[in-house]
DNA sequence: CTTGACTCTAGACTATGGTCTAGGGTTTAG
DNA sequence: CTAAACCCTAGACCATAGTCTAGAGTCAAG
C-alpha cells in the first residue's frame, strides 16, 4: 500500500496544504501516522476522505456537519440519524432558497422600473430601498439584546 | 429640528448601538457632530439612512455595496451606475439560487432513496456522496495558488 | 450631591473556513 | 555536497458583520 506525503495528498485531492493540516486540527481528518522525522504520511483511504469532505461542501454541509457525517460513517452509525442529518440541511435549502428568491424578485421588481436614465432624484431603486416597510428585512439579526 | 443621541438612533432604526459606532467607522454613516463633551448627535435624517443600510441589508447587499449606493446618491450619481449596481446583484442572486437549487434538487434524491433504516453499508446518502463525480462541487475556492 | 443611566475610546473577541508567515528541519536531484 | 523542493510548528492574518469589554467621563433625577 502506497503512502502520501501531504503535498501528494494534496494534490490529488484538490485541497491545499494548510486545508489538510487545518483538517487534522478540526478533526474531520484522523491524526496523520508520521514518518521518524515527523513527516506525515496518508494512503489513499484519505485521498478518498478528503473527496468526501470536498463534495459533501459541494453540497451545502458545514465542516461541523461533515466531522458528524464521518463519525457516524466510522461509528457503524445508522441510516436514520444520517438521514435525519440530511433532512436537516435539505429544509434548511429550501428556507434559503425562498428567502433568496423573494429578494431577488423584489430587487428585480425594483430594476425593472428603473429606466437607467436620469439623475437619482426619483430614482425607482432608490426610492424603493427607502420605502419598503420591513416586509422583505428576515432576522436583521438585532432583535438580541440592543442597547445595553 | 431635534437631535438624538446614539442610544435613541439607535432604537429608531432598529440597530445597536456598537453597530452605529461600527457604520461610522467603516463610512457607512457620517462622522457625526459631537456635543462639547463628545457625545455623538444624530438628526432624523440618520435614521432614514440607518433604515435604508437595513432594508439594503435585507435585499442582500453586502455593506461595502451599500456604501457605494450611498455614495452615488450622495454624489447626486446617475441611476445608469444605480442601476448596473442592482443588475449586479441580480444577477449574483440568481446565480446563487441557481446553484442552491442544484444542491438541493441533488440532496433531495438521496433522501429519496434513502429508507432511513438499517446500518449505514450501502446507505445511498453517504454512497451518493461518495461517488459524486465533481459535477456537484461549484467553486471549492482552493484553485488559487494551491500547495505552495 | 450622589446615583444610575448614558456615552466615550481602544482594542479584543465571535463564527466560518481557511491562508500565510517566520524560522526552522528533511529529502532528493544534480 | 549543495541547492531546491519539500515538510514541520506556532501563531498571525484574511473577509464579513458585528459584539463585547474595560476603564473612564457625562448627564439627569431625586
Amino acid at each position: 500500500m502506497q503512502t502520501l506525503t501531504i503535498g501528494k495528498l494534496a494534490k490529488q485531492s484538490g485541497v491545499g496544504i494548510d486545508t489538510v493540516r487545518f483538517y487534522e486540527r478540526e478533526g474531520l481528518l484522523p491524526k496523520a501516522t508520521r514518518t521518524q522525522s515527523g513527516y506525515r504520511l496518508y494512503s489513499v483511504a484519505d485521498v478518498d476522505r478528503l473527496r468526501f469532505i470536498r463534495r459533501a461542501k459541494g453540497l451545502g454541509f458545514s465542516l461541523d456537519e461533515i466531522a458528524e457525517l464521518l463519525k457516524l460513517n466510522a461509528a457503524q452509525g445508522n441510516r436514520a440519524s444520517v438521514k435525519k442529518l440530511a433532512q436537516h440541511r435539505l429544509s434548511d435549502l429550501n428556507q434559503k432558497i425562498s428567502e433568496m428568491t423573494a429578494i431577488r424578485d423584489a430587487l428585480a421588481a425594483l430594476v425593472h422600473q428603473c429606466s437607467g436614465e436620469g439623475s437619482l432624484k426619483g430614482c425607482p431603486i432608490i426610492e424603493g430601498v427607502l420605502a419598503h416597510e420591513t416586509k422583505h428585512c428576515p432576522e436583521t439579526g438585532s432583535e438580541k439584546r440592543k442597547n445595553n
